[in-house]
DNA sequence: CCACAAAATGAATGACATTCATTATTTCGC
DNA sequence: GCGAAATAATGAATGTCATTCATTTTGTGG
């Protein structure tokens, strides 16, 4: 520690383990560098341990699994949502910016989309964060307390589904040599690509369902209310 | 051949490749009973050829790869969502059900989700049956037929993600030990799982997020009729 | 009847995640 | 300070996959 820039670089022979080169901040950060130049396909635990100047193995000293890694990702991804409409707009506009901002970050993290389906959030202290804020502000507005989550997971399934919509191939809907047998369909898609123009059709889809989801929550709150 | 049920199991010595024993309904079929039987974790290339007492690499002489498997039980598992209300019903009442029914079909399919938001649906007939009528029931109703596809889009997103919410664990929304650090939230959760009651909190949030998009659909095709 | 295409075979291959015995380093109780 | 025990790194398996390939067999069309 003290003689620490010394020059042999230790003649360790079998294996040579110094110590804390690893930590939960530290694989995280690697894994989301990983993904920013490799994509989620490029994340695998030798990938992860190559960027680290680590053996693989070294990994599971501090996750239990890749499924765990994948978790930290998710959290920390969650920090690049923009939540804090919150503290400044009414409800429905701010759940309106929030969730452009969520379907923006996931669209990019797509592959995160049915892991966090499936993860509980026990742990995952800035996804938590971003929870107690949104609860708050629909808590101020007026929202009834068994009605906040129900409205959030509503939400959210939205954004979710959206944010895969987003990852979907241009051409997803081409009915290729079946086009004739399914004619309504065909020109409606035709119809909403001219319409769409220079904005992405998922983008429509999403202002579409969310004005929607918006207006819907308000007249339950207005109900709610009287 | 002749003398084929000799107590000697055939002492053939290479390959012994009689014809004809597959194709892609039987691939597709026994796919579907796989995962019947074993969930999606199961259904892996030798399992599949194993039920289909083949070698796995006899697979690879009808199916691309496992993807193409994958979208021929997509394809399948989409004529069990029920789109017989565009036939007879209003079109609002219509999407309610063809909504609930095509959550419930996904919801026991979770994993296809995310495989559905990347597949074009080109050569799917069946889906592309589903998407046929649906569109001729919007038509029918009098909307402009530049929204039909975003409406729909819209919907599938809210539906795809709330599949994945059916398929998350109960207690998904456990703070654990941070519980105290978000009081609002924590409390939140607490009384949507009280009121929730017997009935699940996904089919809560379902309704919530489907009613909302149905009324903000509607209040959209007054716009659009005015 | 024969050549050829289609279809099945078993034996690789190569990516993975994950496990394990081993070894080196800190840390902590004394 | 000293030694035991916990911690963390190592390389070498393991096992599970999807996928490929040369080979062989079987129908079929000319």
């Amino acid at each position: 520690m003290t003689s620490a820039t010394s020059a042999i670089p230790a003649p360790r022979r079998a294996g040579r383990p110094p110590r804390r080169v690893l930590s939960k901040d530290l694989i995280t950060g690697a894994a989301l560098d990983l993904i920013a130049s490799e994509g989620y396909e490029g994340l695998t635990m030798s990938g992860l341990a190559r960027r680290l100047r680590v053996a693989p193995s070294a990994l599971y000293n501090h996750a239990e699994s890749k499924q765990e890694v994948l978790g930290w990702v998710q959290d920390h991804v969650m920090t690049m949502v923009d939540f804090s409409g919150f503290a400044r707009e009414p409800w429905d506009e701010a759940v309106r910016q929030w969730a452009w901002s969520y379907r923006e970050v996931f669209a990019r993290h797509a592959p995160l989309v049915p892991v966090i389906a499936v993860m509980p959030v026990t742990g995952a202290a800035d996804t938590l964060r971003m929870y107690e804020e949104v609860a708050r502000g629909f808590l101020d507005a007026g929202w009834p307390e068994d009605r906040i989550v129900p409205a959030i997971v509503a939400l959210e399934s939205f954004i979710y589904g959206s944010a895969l919509d987003v990852a979907a191939p241009r051409d997803i809907f081409d009915s290729g040599t079946l086009a004739d047998q399914f004619p309504v369909f065909t020109a409606a898609v035709r119809c909403a690509s001219a319409a769409a123009g220079s904005g992405s059709a998922a983008d429509a889809a999403f202002r579409t369902g969310l004005d929607g989801i918006i207006a819907g929550l308000r007249l339950q709150l207005a109900a709610y209310s009287s």
